[in-house]
DNA sequence: GTCAACGTTTTTGTATACAAGAAATGCCCG
DNA sequence: CGGGCATTTCTTGTATACAAAAACGTTGAC
């Protein structure tokens, strides 16, 4: 509908996930058209969409204010994350094609390369691609565009999970352990093992806190 | 944030679940103004809004397109429905108080209740209770407004559900394995029960494939 | 008769103007 | 000197005006 909300819309969420405001910010919708040089009317259109997306609350007559996560709140969308991709897991247990099946191998496959080569970026993506095709091959793609909304509604906390040490090495047996699950064609055992794959526990739930306070 | 934007909003939800617009049709802002009797402004916000839940497919310089979803995706949303619950009865399995147990099980005491009374109405609403408990008991904030999210969204399709003849007898047998598992503190039983219990199945299926069918 | 190109007409997207409610300031009174 | 109330200022919410892009219809050529 909008090409400068579109935009706009885009970054300032980049913004907000950046950490460039603090949880209670107002936005100020005159100091963000001229920030943006725009009028009002985009920088509005761009306040509401990102009101649903939970980034920011909308009081009546007060004005926009940035909701950032606290760690209770983070602990949750985790969890959820968690449940989405295990039920990924669980449905394409019964409906993975040999060709996914095969694609997911090779995903992990490049995991591997990555972890060997030290190439941490690579990982990333190899890892990223992984995902993504457990969550097509649920077969469901209403379920897909949710467990990927709320992935990247994440990214920003994500990328501090995953740099500890020794941490890469586990990660790859427990994608084999999804892998096997879902040979196996079965449905719990692939969703425990995303689920325990995808979890917040442990040291990853230490070095999150940790990362938290940091941030404040 | 607005006043008539939000009025506007439901009004428009309501009309599009209502099936007063069909699949593809264009949202005209000044027809929609002039009914509503405001400008184009707070129309635009409103279709910002429903865009963002799905409900119409905004494509730029083109303009708002009412997205009535089709049987796939029915199914689909359904499936994540019941996958949401059983998650929520998976967990509150374990953390459900004791206080909350028996407010479950006043629940579906009037379930039976109005069932023995006929009452279809009293029904509705003790099995909404019912179920709003255990998302609560979830103890997982995030996940309750998710779930309550999605069935909001199911809503205009769940009603047809529930009329079939002997249903509401199988459902509330359902509850008390729902309860049962709550007691035992089994999470897997609890989340198999509930997903049983909401999954679209069987004569379900079939019924509301009817029902699409007719709407069309 | 069909198709393409041009001009007209809607319609969306943005800017600006205006109205109304909330916060801030200062003033008066206790 | 402090608290409550009125006024002023600022901000949101809405209406309107304008610009640009897309849909539409017409015309003309092949």
């Amino acid at each position: 509908m909008a090409r400068h909300a579109d935009t706009i819309a885009e970054q300032l969420e980049e913004l907000i996930l950046s950490d460039a405001f603090s949880d209670g910010d107002r936005l100020d919708e005159v100091q963000l058209a001229k920030r943006f040089g725009v009028s009002r009317t985009p920088v509005r259109e761009a306040i509401q969409r990102l009101a649903l997306s939970g980034l920011v609350d909308l009081r009546p007559r007060r004005g926009a204010f940035v909701h950032q996560p606290d760690a209770v709140e983070l602990m949750e969308m985790f969890e959820v994350m968690a449940e989405l991709e295990a039920t990924c897991a669980r449905l394409a247990a019964q409906r993975i094609t040999d060709d996914a099946l095969a694609k997911l191998q090779a995903a992990n496959q490049a995991c591997e390369d990555a972890v060997a080569a030290g190439d941490a970026d690579g990982y990333y993506r190899a890892n990223e691609g992984f995902h993504h095709i457990l969550y097509a091959q649920s077969g469901n793609r209403f379920l897909e565009t949710e467990t990927l909304r709320l992935k990247n509604r994440l990214k920003p906390y994500r990328r501090m999970q995953l740099r500890l040490r020794g941490r890469m090495a586990q990660s790859l047996s427990e994608h084999s352990a999804i892998v096997d699950a879902l040979i196996a064609a079965d449905g719990p055992r692939a969703a425990d093992a995303v689920r325990d794959h995808v979890a917040v526990q442990g040291e990853k739930f230490h070095r999150l806190m940790a990362t938290l306070q940091a941030a404040e």
